[in-house]
DNA sequence: CGCCTTTGACCCGCGC
DNA sequence: GCGCGGGTCAAAGGCG
């Protein structure tokens, strides 16, 4: 046994020892014999703090701590050693007997000790360490404590390990949606191409039947109602397979021509929507303009590719498909009327401001965002409060995303995507919305509700996610160039296309379904066939249905300000359009192009 | 320091 | 031609 000052300890082989050690703190718990104490190693300055042991005082009739005079033995059966710096670490000391020498354990200040240790001390494990903290506070740290704290290091550690993972496959589960998008694209884009090989056959019968509908129009109305589709892209591609049709009627414009229109009429309907055809013409193609889908979406400058009729690009008729297909895509717009307190409901993407103007007829500025979440981004947003409600928030999209978006914003994305989807399918003129809209709301919505609304008014056609569901249907007029296009019952039973069932970011989405929807279903629905094609146009309200409530469940705040909105949508309790005149979504967007176009509201 | 917002100026198309 | 309105730019300032 060896004795060095007041404390001797029997060395273990494999433990440690203390050199001239010295107490630097003790105190006894009350209620409890034990001793809890804080040694410090001379030599080596190491703490060893927290040493709690039982004391087996010679009189242990009671747990009162002995006179001051008195000189007890104390028997120390075990000794408990813990390392405040290593918490993960303790070692149990056995040990006999000690002897110890209180002095001043009744007064107010820490007893001070003089060890007298006669018999060895086990030491099974050691650990060393040097803490300070429980000097500094009077009071040694209790093990149980300790323990607590250690228990707290490793379930910390372990919740960390479980975040991480957590953040890791969140990120996996990212990658398979995005690669379930594209595929998914793919699969759409060869099943339409597919479908359009085979319907080709009965266009050309089709295409007679339109004229013969244009005849009787002009007949009965007077008017010269001027076949001019949104051609939306390459896929003209379904009509790109009539290459003489669409390459010649495109420039000459001829009004008594079919459907099939080419991207350079297209481009024409986007641009100058207000005027008449023959105007149309005139103006657009004295200009050479070729900014249309280049850079410049990049860069966009003052006037080449905004919002506003202004805006519309000029095409040069020799501009390529694609580059025409971009912009049109690009004028397609999708509003979202949301319930929000928010200056900007959340969708997921990242955004920069880049102007506000205030908009006539509404006191409330008009915000224009730039998704900044890739450089490029064509894609814009208009944020603007209702002036009749200011709690409706008017968001507008416009372009198609280059980049892969999150999960978040691909809800959002998915939205606006069927519901341009939608819109696309259904395109049409200034002078067609008169025709296009009776027959949606003759032939192709039957089932009603207000939830959304096509705004066939010019320049650029919009689609409105309405999902405020204003409890006073008068409060907000619809204007009269705008027809509805309900949500779906959910009862309804619909037939997934490929045009519609898309759930694909916005911009692909829209680029791919321009390829031949727009122009296919604008013919079958005047066609003679207005049942079947019908029946094909519900994928698309049904897939806005569903990427509407995408969006709405991610989104906690959206969710909340849209609850109310969708529960109407799903119940089916939208209320018929005759009732309903209380979405004015586009009336921001398009206020100052109402009076000049002409489109009907569904009945 | 970089990013963002603000805000006045500018451009453009359209209507008169 | 001019004014108006929408859309965008870009400098200035704020903020983290």
């Amino acid at each position: 046994m060896d004795k060095v000052g007041g404390l001797a300890i029997d060395l273990d082989p494999t433990g440690f020892f203390l050199n001239k050690p010295t107490i630097i703190n003790s105190f006894l718990k009350p209620n409890h014999p034990k001793w809890n104490l804080d040694f410090m190693d001379s030599t080596s300055n190491n703490r060893f703090s927290g040493i709690e042991f039982p004391v087996n005082l010679n009189s242990r009739d009671d747990q009162e701590p002995p006179a001051p005079s008195d000189e007890k033995r104390v028997v120390v059966d075990e000794m408990d050693f813990f390392s405040d710096k290593n918490r993960l670490h303790d070692f149990d000391v056995k040990a006999s007997s000690i002897d110890v020498k209180k002095e001043d354990l009744h007064s107010g200040a820490p007893p001070r000790f003089d060890f007298d240790v006669n018999t060895g001390l086990n030491l099974l494990t050691a650990n060393t360490g040097s803490d300070q903290s429980t000097i500094d506070d009077g009071i040694s740290p209790n093990v149980e404590n300790k323990r607590a704290k250690n228990e707290l290091a490793v379930l910390q550690a372990e919740l960390d390990r479980m975040n991480a993972e957590n953040h890791r496959l969140k990120g996996m589960l990212g990658q398979v949606t995005n690669n379930y998008n594209v595929l998914q694209m793919h699969l759409v884009t060869m099943m339409q191409q597919q479908q359009n090989s085979k319907t080709e056959s009965s266009q050309e019968q089709e295409m007679m039947d339109v004229k013969l509908e244009e005849k009787k129009n002009e007949e009965s109305g007077g008017k010269m109602i001027q076949r001019q589709f949104m051609d939306l892209g390459p896929a003209a591609t379904g009509e790109t397979d009539e290459p003489s049709q669409s390459s010649s009627e495109g420039r000459t414009h001829d009004p008594s021509r079919s459907p099939h229109t080419n991207v350079e009429v297209a481009s024409k309907e986007n641009r100058l929507p207000h005027k008449n055809s023959s105007n149309n013409e005139a103006v657009t193609f004295d200009k050479d303009r070729s900014e249309v889908g280049n850079g410049r979406d990049e860069s966009p400058d003052h006037g080449s590719q905004g919002w506003g009729p202004n805006k519309v690009p000029k095409m040069n008729p020799s501009k390529n498909v694609e580059q025409s297909t971009e912009a049109t895509m690009r004028k397609a717009r999708v509003s979202v009327r949301a319930r929000s307190e928010a200056p900007m409901i959340t969708d997921g993407c990242q955004w920069r401001k880049y102007g506000q103007k205030m908009a006539k007829g509404n006191p409330c500025p008009r915000a224009y965002y730039r998704c900044t979440m890739a450089a490029g981004c064509p894609v814009r947003k208009q944020v603007q409060r209702c002036a009749e409600d200011r709690t409706i928030l008017t968001t507008t999209y416009e372009g198609n995303h280059n980049h892969p978006l999150p999960p978040a914003a691909m809800a959002m994305a998915s939205t606006t995507s069927a519901a341009a989807s939608m819109l696309l399918s259904g395109s049409m003129s200034s002078t067609d919305g008169l025709m296009n809209s009776n027959f949606l709301a003759r032939n192709l919505l039957p089932c009603t509700s207000s939830m959304a609304t096509i705004s066939a008014s010019a320049p650029f056609p919009t689609v409105t996610l309405d999902l405020t569901h204003p409890p006073n249907p008068l409060q907000f007029q619809r204007p009269p160039s705008q027809f509805h296009i309900p949500f779906p019952n959910q009862n309804n039973n619909f037939v997934s296309t490929p045009t519609s069932a898309m759930p694909q970011v916005f911009g692909q989405a829209l680029y791919n379904q321009s390829k031949f929807s727009g122009l296919q279903i604008s013919q079958d629905m005047e066609s003679s066939q207005l049942a079947h094609q019908a029946q094909a146009q519900q994928p698309s309200l049904a897939d806005t249905v569903t990427a509407a409530t995408a969006a709405i469940t991610a989104d906690p705040n959206f969710t909340a300000a849209l609850a109310a909105a969708i529960t109407s949508i799903i119940n089916g309790g939208g209320a018929h359009p005759n009732n309903s005149n209380n979405s004015n979504s586009t009336t921001n967007n398009n206020n100052n192009n109402a009076n000049t176009t002409t489109s009907n509201t569904i009945t």
